[in-house]
DNA sequence: TATTGTTATACTCTATAACTATA
DNA sequence: TATAGTTATAGAGTATAACAATA
C-alpha cells in the first residue's frame, strides 16, 4: 500500500507543480477542470471536492475575481448557482492540460500491455478504496 | 491518468479521515509516523512533506505542545534539531496503522496474482513520476 | 560565507455555526 | 421544514523574506 500513496502523492506533486505554473493552486485547478468538463452547482462542487460546502464560496470567489469562472442562475430552482468557466478558463485550463503531458509519459514509457494491466486493476482497486473512505471504519 | 488520480485521491481521502478520527491533520500524522520510522532533523521533514523549511517550526511546534513529540539537540551539528517521537505519540501512530487496515483490506480482496503485478508497475512507474515533479516540465 | 532553524506576514483551504432566500 | 448558498470565525498549511546561531 505504500507504493499505492507513494505514487498518488508524487502524481499529486506533479500536478501541483503544474497549476502552480499556471498561477492556479490545486483546489482552483480542479474546480476550473470539472466546471470546463461541464457547467455545475455550488453544490456538486463541494462534493467534487469532499469539502464543506461554504468553503466553495471563497474557492469561486477568486476564481470569479480573475475572470475564470461565472456564477449563472439555476434554470429551474433558483437557489442554486451554476459555476460556468469563462473562455479565459477554457484557456487556462488547456494550458495545464497541456503541461500535464509530461506527467502523462510517464505511463507512456510502460509497455502498453502494463497500462492496460495497470488501468484494469486500479478500477477495481478504486471502489473498494472510496468505499473504505465513506465507511469511517 | 485519471484513475491514478482517483486511487491516489481516495487513498488520501481515507488516510485523512483516520488521522482526523485520531486529532490528526494528514500532515501531522505523516510527520508523527517518520518520527516513529526514525528521529530525524526539521531539514529532512520539510523534505518529506516536500515544503518550505519554515512551515515545519509550527506543524513541529503543535504536535510537541500535546507532547506527541520532542525536539532534541542534534548530535554534531549544534544547529539541527532532531523531532523524536515520544511514547504517547508513538502509541498515536499505531492506533492510526490500525485503523488504516481495513483501508488495506482493499487490497487484500484482489487476486494474490493482481496485487504482485500493480505492486511492479507502481514501482516501476514511480521514479518516472517522481522525476517528472522535479523537472518542472 | 553557507546552512539550520525561527519569526513575521499574508494567502489559501478547511470546518462549524448562524444566516438569507428560496423551495 | 428542508435545501442552496453565504457570511463570520478560527485553525492549519503554505511561501517569502529577514533574522540569529552555528558551521
Amino acid at each position: 500500500m505504500d507504493v499505492i500513496a507513494a505514487v498518488g502523492g508524487a502524481y499529486y506533486q506533479d500536478f501541483a507543480a503544474v497549476a502552480a505554473r499556471h498561477g492556479l493552486t490545486p483546489v482552483q485547478a480542479k474546480v476550473l477542470g470539472a466546471a470546463v468538463r461541464a457547467p455545475l452547482p455550488m453544490r456538486a462542487l463541494a462534493e467534487a471536492l469532499v469539502c464543506d460546502a461554504s468553503n466553495v464560496t471563497g474557492i469561486v470567489d477568486r476564481l470569479e475575481a480573475r475572470g475564470l469562472v461565472r456564477r449563472e442562475a439555476g434554470p429551474q430552482d433558483r437557489r442554486v448557482k451554476i459555476v460556468t468557466a469563462t473562455d479565459e478558463g477554457r484557456e487556462a485550463i488547456l494550458a495545464v492540460r497541456e503541461d500535464m503531458k509530461s506527467v502523462h509519459d510517464a505511463l507512456d514509457r510502460l509497455d502498453a500491455s502494463e497500462r492496460d494491466t495497470l488501468h484494469e486493476i486500479l478500477q477495481k482497486l478504486l471502489p473498494e478504496l472510496s468505499q473504505a473512505s465513506a465507511q469511517g471504519h
